[in-house]
DNA sequence: GATATTTGACCGGA
DNA sequence: TCCGGTCAAATATC
């Protein structure tokens, strides 16, 4: 009895279609964010090193980590896509979305005219709620170092929260159809914003959406991205005007040692 | 002129 | 109806 019992639990175990997925999605999870970790490490890892042979080994092993988290998720990817996926486990707004298309299809197999018409003035604009079930949070006091280039494209603020939520893009979304996003938002119960002298470092909230589907990620960025970051910093506001990303640049300019003194210049240029 | 950022408007989900 | 995510025109910077 018992036995049977656990033979069939593990039977369910190894092949339930829902149980199946749910781990899948938690390994993905998981191994995604294990990726942001290892990237954001190269980070601030790779520049500390100077270029000899240390580096190129620390920079080949990174990449081995990443590569091989990489396959796991396509392997993952691979199960998940499979015919009989976890319907059920689809999210609320996808399946309402679905039938938003279908209804809207409808309209215009039928008489819609209106639709249609609005749809001819003008585009209609894809607006849709994020999945959580896709994203990986983590708190960090360099939340735009992480080896990817990001284009800013809108900041909000969030009701009930002192700073506003910054979103961003993948630099390579429209080349090469890369669709990870991100969100950046300082935390307000850590730190206030003039305080960054002291111990601990202003914390900021990181969400992640999506994978990069991007060849130029953190591989292509590692002997480059010490430039690449440069120019964000002297595009995004450091020697404009102040603005709410000064502060949370400032937070970053000062979160470590070595980035007081590569940012040193570029502090200096934007309090001249 | 090209590229990035800002910001108000728009849109859809809750 | 409110809130949050995205768009896109305006603006800034190089």
């Amino acid at each position: 009895m018992k036995n049977s019992s656990n033979k069939r639990s593990l039977v369910a175990d190894q092949w339930h279609p829902s149980s199946v997925c749910c781990d899948h999605r938690a390994a993905l999870r998981e191994i995604a964010k294990g990726q942001s970790l290892v990237t954001q490490l190269r980070a601030i890892v790779l520049p500390a090193l100077h270029s000899d042979e240390r580096c190129d080994l620390a920079a080949q092993m990174l990449e081995g980590i990443l590569d091989c988290s990489r396959k796991a998720v396509s392997q993952l990817q691979l199960l998940l896509s499979s015919p009989h996926d976890d319907d059920d486990h689809h999210h609320v707004d996808d399946k309402r979305r679905v039938r938003k298309i279908i209804s809207s299809s409808d309209d215009d197999d039928h008489c819609s005219s209106k639709a249609a018409e609005d749809h001819n003035a003008k585009p209609l604009r894809q607006h849709k709620r994020r999945r959580f079930g896709d994203s990986v949070s983590l708190e960090t006091p360099v939340p735009h170092y992480d080896g990817h280039q990001w284009r800013k494209y809108g900041q909000k603020h969030i009701k009930n929260s002192k700073h506003p939520r910054s979103y961003y893009r993948c630099t390579y979304r429209q080349e090469e159809k890369c669709k990870a996003t991100k969100t950046v938002q300082q935390r307000e119960d850590l730190h206030h914003a003039n305080s960054y002298n002291g111990d601990h470092p202003i914390m900021y909230t990181v969400v992640y959406y999506g994978q990069h589907t991007c060849c130029k990620g953190p591989a292509a960025l590692a002997d480059d991205h010490v430039v690449v970051e440069a120019s964000q910093i002297s595009t995004d506001s450091h020697c404009q005007s102040p603005s709410s990303s000064s502060d949370l640049q400032a937070a970053e300019v000062h979160a470590d040692g070595w980035l007081d003194r590569y940012y040193e210049k570029i502090y200096h240029c934007s309090i001249a």
